[in-house]
RNA sequence: GGGCGAUUAGCUCAGCUGGGAGAGCGCCUCCCUUACAAGGAGGAUGUCGGCGGUUCGAGCCCGUCAUCGCCCACCA
C-alpha cells in the first residue's frame, strides 16, 4: 500500500466519523449483565458554539466513554442540549428588536413558536462541531430540555415538591434584572468591583434643626425613600443613648423612623450607623424581619421610583440613577449631605445581561432547600459522592451548609411554564395538567375558572433533574433501571452550586441515590499569558479553526496533554497543536515503515514464542505491558494529562526511536513483522480514546480483528508478556549508545563515517550488533571486562582522535570526582550515617563505590591513551 | 473580609510518601541515513518567588511575606 509521507487529517477524520456514526458504534442499549459506565453530558446551551472550554470538559468525557466501551462495559455517553431560558430569550428579543418588534407585540404563543424555530435551526450546530472534534456520544439518545418527555418530568418534579411542602409561593427579597426583566437566582449573580461614592448623610432628631442628628453612610441614597429605620450595633457606645429615639428622614422630612440596635451592623464601617431599607437590600431585609419593620417598596420592576407604597414626593417615575442624582442634590440643598467620598465596592450584576441587579420584594415561587440539602451533605460526607480534585468537595459542602431558598420563577416566556393556576380569588392550584388543575379547583374551591401563572422555571430547574429525566423518568424505563446512577460527571468548577449540588439534591429526593459517584472538575482554559479568553480582549481561540488547521486529534492531544490532575487552569498555547500534529505525522510514518517491510506483515496477530524473541522484542513488549497497565491506572484516576503524555512518550520515544530502529538489525528480521504489528495494534488501542481518528486509521491499515477500533478491546496488560531482565539489559545498552553517540558528536564525525567500537567479549553478540547499529559503528571485540553486563558495557571504548578522547575522559573524570567528593562528604557526616535510614546509607555507599570503580576505569583509559602507540 | 490554588530553564509545565534538578517548545552544532526535515543525533541553559524554621538532609514539610489567579461573602 502506498501511503503519503504526510498524514492528512482533513481527508481522514470526516470519513471515519461518518462511518462510526452510520454503523452505530456509539450506540448502546442497557445490559444488566455488564457493569454500566454512564456519563451524562452537561447540556450545552442551544445558543452555544464550541469553545476551548468544551475541549477541556468534553474531550475528557469522550476519552472516558471510549475507554469504558473498549473495556467491554455497558458504556454510554448521553448527550443533550439545554434551552438556556434567559440567554435564548435575550437573543430572540434582540433579533426581534432589529425588526422593530417588541416581545409583547408578538404575544406569548408566537414568541415561543419563534424560540422553537430558532432552537431547531441553530440548536444542532454545536453537535455538528462536536462531531468534527471526534466526540462520540450516543447521538440516538440526544435530548433537549424542552422535549415533551423532559417537560413532563419537570412538571412531575414541581408538583411533587409542592405537595411535599418543598415548593412555596411567597413575598421575599429577590434579585431583579431590569434588562432581562426577570428575577435571577443568587447563583446567577456576578459581583463586579465598581467605583462608586459613599455618601455621609445626617438624619436629624428634630425636623426643624438639621444640625443635630445621627449620621449614616450609604452608596444608594435613592433607596432612602423606603428607609424604615436606622440601625447601630448593640455594643456601640457612641450610639447607645440614641437607640429607641427616632429621626426624620431627609430630604422629604415627611416621616420619622426609629433607631434600632442590630448585630448585623459593622461599627467599623462608615459612621457605624446604617439606614435600613428592607425592600431593597438583603441585609436590611434581615434586619427588617428581626425588628418587624414595615417593608415599603419604592423601586418598581422598571427600575424606576414608584410611590405606591410610600410617599416618594417629586421623585416618582424617575429612573433609579436619575433619582440618585436628584436626591443627592436635594440632600445637599437642605444640608443633610455631609460628605461624598469615592468608594470602591462590589456590585451584584446579572450574569446574563450584565445589568446591576435590583433587590426587590416580590411575590415569587421558591424551593425550600434546607430539607433537600441535608441528604446531599450526608452523601458527600459519607463518600457516596467524591470530588476530583478533592478540594472542590469543600466548596460544595460550604455552599450546602449555608443554603438559602431557591427562587425558581422567571418572568420570561421561553422555558417550562409553571404548572400553577389561580382561581379568580387568587388561590393557587398546582397540577401536572390543566385538566387535573380544573378537577382539583372544582373539588376544593368550587370553581373551574382558572388562569395559568405566566412565569417559567429557572433553566437550572430542568437541568437539575437531567441525570434521570434523560433516562425516561418518570417512566420506569430499562435505561433508568440500568443506568441510574451514573458513574462520573465532568464539569467546570463554576457550576458546582448551580448544577452539581442541585442534581445531587434532586437525585436523592426522587431516586433515593446520588446521581453520580465521581464528580470530576475540569480546568478553565486561559490564554498563554494566563488571561481569561474573551471577545473584548481578542484572545479567543476557536477550536474548530484548530481542528481545520491541525486535525481534531491534534487539538484533542494538545488540550489533554495540558491537563493536570490538581490544576484549576490550563494556559493554552496553539504551539501545542503543532507539536501534536508532528506527533501524528511521526506515528503515521512509523506505520508506513511497517507497511513497507519487504517480508510483509502477518495476517493474524500472533507473537513468536518466547524462545525466538530477541532482546529488543522483549524490551518493547515489556514496555508495552507496563504502558498498558499505567494507562488503565491513569484513566481510572481521571488523570487525562498523564495518560496522554504516557502513550505519547511510549509511541515516540520508545517504539519509534528505539524499537523501530532496532528492527533494522539483521538479528531482528525474523520476528520483527509480528512484534511490530502486535505492539502497534495494542498501542493504537491505548491511544484511541485520546486520538480516535489516527488510531483508527492506523489500526485498520495493519493486522487487526473486528470492524473498528471503537469497539475493539482495551489491551489487557496481563496478557502481554514481560521480560524484566531483557528490559534492563536493553536500558543499559541504550545508555552506552548515548555515550558513544556523544563522543561521535564531540569528535565532529560525519554521520556517514563509521566509528570503531571496542566491545568487551563479555558483552553478548546480540547487544554488540545492536550497539553497532545504533551508533553507526564497526564492532571489534576486545578482552573481557567487568563482572556484570552494566560494567562490561561501561568498558566499551571507541577509536577516535586522541585529543577528542582525552578531553572526553577528562570531562568524565571531573564529573566522577565531583560525585565522589559529594558522596564522601555525605558519608563522612556522622549524623547522616547514624540517623538516616539504613537502606539510604547503603545505597549511598554503593553509589560511591560505583563511581570509584568507574573513575579507575576512566583513569586507566586515559593512561593508555597517553602511552605511545 | 474568608477560603482555595499557583510561583521550578526564555515560554508552557512535570517532579509520586523529604535522599544526586526534568520534559516539550525555543536556542546552538551536525545530518535531506532507503518510515518520517512536521525528522534524526548531539549540546547549552536554573540563588526551584523572598525570608525564617523543622531535619543528618528541603523544590517537596511548617511559619511568614510578596506577586498572580479562582471561588465565596449582606461592609451599607
Amino acid at each position: 500500500m502506498d501511503l503519503p509521507k504526510q498524514y492528512d487529517p482533513q481527508a481522514t477524520e470526516p470519513r471515519l466519523y461518518e462511518r462510526w456514526e452510520r454503523n452505530g458504534y456509539f450506540h448502546e442499549d442497557p445490559d444488566p449483565a455488564r457493569p454500566p459506565f454512564i456519563v451524562c453530558m452537561p447540556p450545552p446551551n442551544v445558543t452555544a458554539r464550541a469553545h476551548l472550554g468544551h475541549g477541556s470538559t468534553y474531550a475528557p468525557m469522550d476519552v472516558l466513554a471510549r475507554y469504558h466501551r473498549m473495556l467491554g462495559n455497558n458504556a454510554d455517553w448521553l448527550p443533550g442540549v439545554d434551552h438556556a431560558a434567559i440567554a435564548t430569550e435575550a437573543v430572540l428579543v434582540r433579533e426581534l428588536s432589529k425588526e422593530g418588534i417588541q416581545r409583547e407585540d408578538l404575544g406569548r404563543e408566537a414568541f415561543v413558536e419563534r424560540a422553537w424555530e430558532w432552537s431547531r435551526k441553530f440548536g444542532g450546530q454545536i453537535f455538528e462541531q462536536f462531531r468534527r472534534l471526534g466526540f462520540g456520544p450516543d447521538w440516538q439518545r440526544a435530548r433537549f430540555t424542552m422535549d415533551e418527555g423532559l417537560s413532563a418530568a419537570v412538571r412531575r418534579v414541581f408538583v411533587t415538591l409542592y405537595r411535599d411542602g418543598l415548593i412555596y409561593r411567597g413575598t421575599r427579597l429577590i434579585n431583579w434584572d431590569p434588562t432581562a426583566k426577570t428575577t435571577v437566582s443568587d447563583g446567577e449573580l456576578e459581583y463586579v468591583e465598581r467605583d462608586g461614592t459613599l455618601w455621609r448623610i445626617r438624619y436629624p432628631f428634630d425636623r426643624d434643626d438639621p444640625s443635630s442628628g445621627i449620621e449614616i453612610a450609604t452608596t444608594r441614597p435613592e433607596t432612602m425613600l423606603a428607609d424604615v429605620a436606622i440601625a447601630v450595633h448593640p455594643n456601640d457606645e457612641r450610639y447607645a443613648a440614641f437607640v429607641g429615639r427616632s429621626v426624620w428622614l431627609p430630604p422629604l422630612y415627611d416621616r420619622a423612623i426609629p433607631i434600632v440596635a442590630d448585630e448585623a451592623v459593622d461599627p467599623e464601617f462608615g459612621t457605624g450607623a446604617v439606614k435600613v431599607t428592607p425592600a431593597h437590600d438583603p441585609t436590611d431585609y434581615e434586619i427588617g424581619v428581626r425588628h418587624r419593620l414595615e417593608m415599603p417598596s419604592v423601586i418598581g420592576l422598571d427600575a424606576r421610583i414608584t410611590g405606591v407604597e410610600a410617599n416618594v414626593g417629586p421623585y416618582a417615575g424617575l429612573d433609579r440613577y436619575e433619582a440618585r442624582e436628584r436626591i443627592v442634590a436635594d440632600l445637599q440643598r437642605c444640608g443633610a449631605l455631609l460628605e461624598a467620598q469615592p468608594h470602591r465596592h462590589s456590585v451584584a450584576t446579572s450574569e446574563r445581561s450584565g445589568d446591576v441587579v435590583e433587590p426587590l420584594l416580590s411575590l415569587q415561587w421558591f424551593v425550600r432547600m434546607g430539607p433537600l440539602a441535608k441528604p446531599a451533605l450526608d452523601a458527600y460526607r459519607d463518600g457516596r459522592v467524591r470530588f476530583f480534585p478533592e478540594r472542590h468537595g469543600r466548596t460544595y459542602e460550604r455552599w450546602l451548609e449555608n443554603i438559602r431558598d431557591w427562587n425558581v420563577s422567571r418572568q420570561i416566556w421561553w422555558g417550562h411554564q409553571l404548572p400553577v393556576w389561580y382561581a379568580p380569588d387568587g388561590r393557587e392550584v398546582v397540577a401536572e395538567s390543566e385538566e387535573e388543575a380544573r378537577e382539583i379547583a372544582l373539588r376544593t374551591y368550587g370553581t373551574s375558572e382558572l388562569t395559568r401563572d405566566p412565569d417559567t422555571l429557572d433553566t437550572w430547574f430542568s437541568s437539575g433533574i437531567w441525570p434521570f429525566s434523560i433516562l425516561g423518568w418518570p417512566e420506569e424505563t430499562p435505561e433508568l433501571r440500568c443506568w441510574y446512577p451514573s458513574q462520573a460527571l465532568l464539569t467546570g468548577g463554576e457550576i458546582i452550586f448551580l448544577w452539581v449540588a442541585r442534581m445531587v439534591m434532586l437525585g436523592l429526593y426522587f431516586r433515593k441515590h446520588v446521581p453520580f459517584r465521581d464528580v470530576v472538575i475540569t480546568p478553565l482554559v486561559f490564554d498563554a499569558a494566563g488571561r481569561k479568553m474573551s471577545k473584548s480582549l481578542g484572545n479567543t481561540i476557536d477550536p474548530m479553526e484548530l481542528a481545520d488547521k491541525y486535525g481534531a486529534d491534534a487539538f484533542r492531544l494538545s488540550i489533554l496533554r495540558q491537563m493536570r490532575l490538581e490544576s484549576q487552569e490550563i494556559r493554552y498555547q496553539e504551539s501545542r497543536c503543532e507539536e501534536a500534529r508532528n506527533f501524528n505525522n511521526k506515528i503515521w510514518n512509523a506505520t508506513r515503515y511497517l507497511l513497507a517491510l519487504p517480508e510483509g506483515l502477518p495476517e493474524a496477530l500472533t507473537l513468536p514464542g518466547a524462545g525466538d524473541l530477541t532482546l529488543a522484542d522483549k524490551w518493547i513488549l515489556t514496555r508495552l505491558r507496563e504502558t498498558s497497565a499505567r494507562m488503565s491506572e491513569l484513566l481510572n484516576a481521571y488523570d487525562f494529562g498523564s495518560a496522554a503524555e504516557t502513550i505519547w512518550r511510549f509511541l515516540w520515544y520508545e517504539y519509534c526511536d528505539w524499537y523501530v530502529e532496532a528492527t533494522k538489525a539483521p538479528q531482528n528480521r525474523p520476528t520483527r513483522a509480528a512484534v511490530l504489528s502486535f505492539v502497534w495494534n495494542n498501542a493504537m488501542r491505548l491511544l484511541h480514546p485520546i486520538a480516535p481518528f489516527i488510531s483508527e486509521e492506523i489500526w485498520l491499515a495493519l493486522p487487526h480483528d473486528g470492524p473498528t477500533i471503537v469497539t475493539a478491546a482495551w489491551p489487557d496488560a496481563l496478557e502481554i508478556p514481560a521480560f524484566d531482565d531483557a528490559a534492563a539489559n536493553f536500558a543499559a545498552l541504550s545508555r552506552t549508545v548515548e555515550r558513544v553517540r556523544n563522543l561521535r558528536a564531540e569528535a565532529g564525525m560525519h554521520p556517514k563515517e563509521r566509528i570503531s567500537v571496542a566491545v568487551p567479549a563479555t558483552v553478548p553478540e546480540e547487544l554488540a550488533e545492536l550497539l553497532a547499529l545504533f551508533v553507526a559503528g564497526t564492532i571489534e571485540r576486545c578482552a573481557p571486562a567487568g563482572s556484570s553486563l552494566d560494567e562490561a558495557l561501561a568498558s566499551v571504548t571507541v577509536h577516535a582522535p586522541q585529543g577528542v578522547l582525552e578531553e572526553r575522559y577528562h570531562k568524565e573524570a571531573a564529573h566522577l570526582r565531583s560525585e565522589i567528593e559529594r558522596g564522601e562528604k555525605k558519608l563522612e557526616n556522622e549524623a547522616f550515617v547514624t540517623r538516616a535510614a539504613p537502606d539510604v546509607v547503603a545505597k549511598e555507599r554503593e553509589k560511591l563505590q560505583g563511581y570509584r570503580t568507574e573513575l579507575e576505569r576512566v583513569d586507566a583509559a586515559l593512561r593508555a591513551l597517553k602511552e605511545p602507540a
